[in-house]
DNA sequence: CGTTTTTGACCGGCGC
DNA sequence: GCGCCGGTCAAAAACG
């Protein structure tokens, strides 16, 4: 279910950000459900570092927006035009429309970079690791020339994604407060693609999903086993988590993740993990549907604004209870997606 | 038992 | 060449 009014909410988000309205309903503080997404291709420009070719500045309204600086997708206007944009990631079981497409669903191909260059340089990644002591496969350039696909999404919809994914590490970044974490995609083995979250800086309430390379199978009609999805970190940690100046205990505890350590991190993940145990049972039809992007077919804007704010309301009060009373503030989120996002994902 | 999360360590890319 | 930074690995722990 939040998987339909997410990519609802992607699909605002694109027209929003692309129609050059920026956002009426995006006030800073208020995650109202609209997502933006934006595709930006590392080594585009020649001179650039890990963040090559976009950046990020504020709106009008205090909403994020990202530029790309050099790739040719910016200031579009039509929908047909975004349409065409989004194409190259929509996969080739949604062969539906922009509305109903959910870049969020499948990063289906690469529209500059063939995916073959990328999927060498991931194994020779993986391998680099496994053979310590060879050093014949230099991981060259593995930051070059993959096309990355760049989401910024409200809290909610961080459970939106209907992909299984698994948290393979976290980072803190520097510049921002929150962690990075870093998702590979667990419905396949081979599946090459991977997931960042990271908590907007400049606006808490946001999240900037970064998708780099694209599922080679097909979106999970089910997720496999839920084991460790759903895990309850020790209540040590928990509160150390969740509290208020947590960032403060975290920083004596953990040094080395400054901020809320896999806070939003933990965010889409276990979304997702919860979401998927509710889709068991509120959308088993949806679900499927969802593959083929056409998920967005029942909702109508009035009931996706009214999830919105019932996600607004109850996310953090059911989830939360005692250690939300600022969500955002910078910590707290690990548990109560845990518990509650799928409770707040799920009962949408 | 199989899977996920956590987390420290490792490695390569990049800027100086 | 050196150091910083980001991305990934892999072992341990936890969960269903």
């Amino acid at each position: 279910m939040a998987e339909d009014w997410d990519l609802h909410a992607v699909v605002r988000g694109c027209s929003i950000v692309t129609s050059s309205s920026v956002s009426s309903s995006s006030a800073s503080s208020s995650s109202s459900g609209f997502a933006s997404c934006y595709f930006l291709s590392e080594g585009l420009s020649s001179s650039s570092s890990s963040s090559s070719g976009f950046s990020i500045f504020k709106g009008e309204q205090g909403s994020q927006v990202l530029s790309l600086t050099s790739y040719p997708f910016e200031a579009r206007s039509s929908i047909e035009e975004l349409h065409e944009l989004c194409k190259p990631f929509f996969s080739k079981s949604q062969p539906l429309s922009l509305q109903a497409s959910s870049p969020l669903s499948s990063l289906s191909s690469y529209s500059s970079a063939p995916p073959k260059p990328v999927l060498t340089q991931e194994r020779q990644q993986q391998q680099r690791n496994k053979q310590p002591h060879s050093v014949t496969t230099p991981r060259s350039k593995r930051r070059k020339n993959q096309l990355k696909k760049v989401c910024q999404v409200p809290f909610e919809n961080l459970s939106s994604d209907i992909w299984a994914w698994r948290k393979y590490g976290q980072k803190p970044i520097k510049g921002s407060p929150y962690p990075r974490g870093y998702y590979r995609c667990s419905s396949s083995k081979g599946c090459l693609a991977r997931k960042q979250v990271e908590r907007n800086r400049s606006d808490p309430t946001m999240f900037i999903v970064t998708y780099t390379a694209e599922h080679n199978h097909p979106a999970p009609t089910h997720r496999n086993s839920l084991a460790g999805s759903t895990r309850q970190k020790p209540l040590a940690t928990q509160t150390a988590t969740t509290e208020q100046d947590s960032d403060k205990s975290k920083s004596l505890t953990k040094p080395s993740s400054p901020a809320t350590s896999g806070a939003e991190e933990e965010v889409p993940a276990q979304g997702e993990k919860s979401e998927s145990r509710e889709e068991k049972e509120d959308m088993m039809d949806d679900e499927e549907e969802d593959e083929f992007g056409l998920s967005d077919m029942v909702l109508t804007d009035d009931f996706f604004e009214s999830l919105d704010e019932l996600s607004q309301l109850t996310a953090p009060s059911v989830v939360t209870g005692d250690c939300f009373s600022d969500p955002f503030s910078a910590i707290a989120i690990p548990s109560w997606v845990a518990s509650g996002a799928a409770t707040a994902g799920g009962c949408i």
